[in-house]
DNA sequence: CGCTACTTTGATATTTTTCAATCTTGGTGG
DNA sequence: CCACCAAGATTGAAAAATATCAAAGTAGCG
């Protein structure tokens, strides 16, 4: 079996996490072997979508589960009353789409122009019951997102809206692929109401938030959808879970 | 291969939740067979633990994964403000202790005198490896936790006390094995404090929820740790998501 | 270049937190 | 068996923070 030419290998689906076991590094590392990905490029089909698209909606029968390559998601739930909570922003090498009962529990829309990896859920259980290894990096990876998740719990119990919105950042930065040269710029392709919905605050409070921040040189937003860090030390002790 | 008797079997591991795919209940279901309960029997140790007991600490090596078989436990992190986020509750066949890198996450407390059972990871990730259908199981209940988790999340959106507290005991019904004759009666094993690190709220504000739900003739609090619910309409109209 | 969606800013109202004191309850020992 | 003790829970009043309502300002896109 040939090994795949690096791009091809760059529009394989792909899962990063911390894994279980412990490792040298405490970052978020590759866990699919290229076979494995060639696996999953097998079953699956890979999508373009513009920005905005609505992905899946929930309630709807669950068929597939996604993996993001490229570009920025969206999962939330909108309330009977109107207000919409934001679950999680998916980023390359995320998953989503797992089901409940056979229906999707949320809806999942692109915020920017995405690529993503579409598996059927029937190959993809097929797959996983052949590919105990394979299966295990899923395990992985869901527990990953469980514990990201339990984060966030802690995050949102802050009160303190520029300390939620510090913390925020901080979570963005770690979840981007990391770029040397532009280690202190923070992508935030989200808007201020999504950041808002995410983080259980109005879009008011957010943009006295940001105001905030800039206010104690913290963090620069130099357009709506990019945050400079100014001051990594303080932005890093207002994120300290308090 | 004799098919354990019916006690032995109530002492066995096993995992409760929802699953992937479609089925004719919405209800949590036995995930796992008899045949698979033998496997985690025999690789696991079974443990009674009293009330209080420190389970594991946070940071620590994670040696074991354990299953909830009888009683409560809660999962929390101590920051350093000394406030306390309660991550989880966990009661019987719920999965904990899971790890980020070689370690716990969080401490586990027994809430209850409780039995567990206590899985060494490197024995547990050899079984995995070795019965995907087993995998599979134990991958629906982490995702059945992350959903778990994030409808928590969902919950503490709301800014209103009240609500907060009614979505908790109706959490909390579902949660318990659903005895009959006492349908009405949830039982709430951890402490008010326990509550609050949970809901995100101050200890006074769940013991002033308490009382307003008392006031509008929803739940009576018959002791402590045993809330009746007297009228379950408007419980469940107050619980939903608003 | 102008429209539209998004964002910011201001003033008020609502709610929770905080601080403090009191009350209950379950357990212990005389 | 009762009284006492300590941990947990409740209640009250004041302070702090965010939500809400309203209006004006920006920026991106066609």
């Amino acid at each position: 079996m040939k090994k795949p030419a690096t791009a091809a290998r760059q529009l394989a689906p792909s899962l990063r996490a911390i894994p279980f076991l412990k490792g040298t590094t405490n970052t978020r590392t590759e866990l699919l072997t290229d076979r494995q990905r060639e696996e999953l490029t097998r079953i699956g089909t890979r999508l373009r979508l513009p920005s905005r698209m609505v992905i899946y909606r929930e309630d709807v029968p669950a068929d597939w589960v996604f993996a993001v390559v490229e570009g920025a998601v969206k999962s939330y739930r909108d309330l009977p009353s109107g207000k919409r909570v934001v679950g999680a922003f998916l980023f390359p090498k995320d998953l989503f789409g797992l089901s409940e009962n056979g229906k999707y529990v949320a809806t999942a829309q692109a915020i920017t122009r995405v690529t993503l990896y579409r598996l059927p859920i029937d190959a993809l259980t097929e797959l996983l019951l052949h590919d105990p290894g394979l299966q295990f990096q899923f395990l992985a990876k869901v527990t990953h997102e469980l514990r990201d998740s339990q984060r966030r719990a802690i995050l949102i119990n802050r009160r303190d809206a520029a300390g939620r919105l510090a913390m925020f950042i901080t979570l963005m930065r770690e979840n981007m692929p990391r770029t040397p040269e532009a280690d202190r710029e923070v992508p935030l392709p989200m808007s201020r109401s999504d950041i808002a919905n995410f983080l259980g605050l109005s879009l008011e409070s957010v943009s006295r938030a940001s105001a905030e921040l800039e206010r104690r040189g913290i963090v620069k937003f130099e357009s709506r959808h990019v945050a400079r860090i100014l001051n990594p030390a303080r932005l890093a002790k207002l994120s300290a879970a308090v």
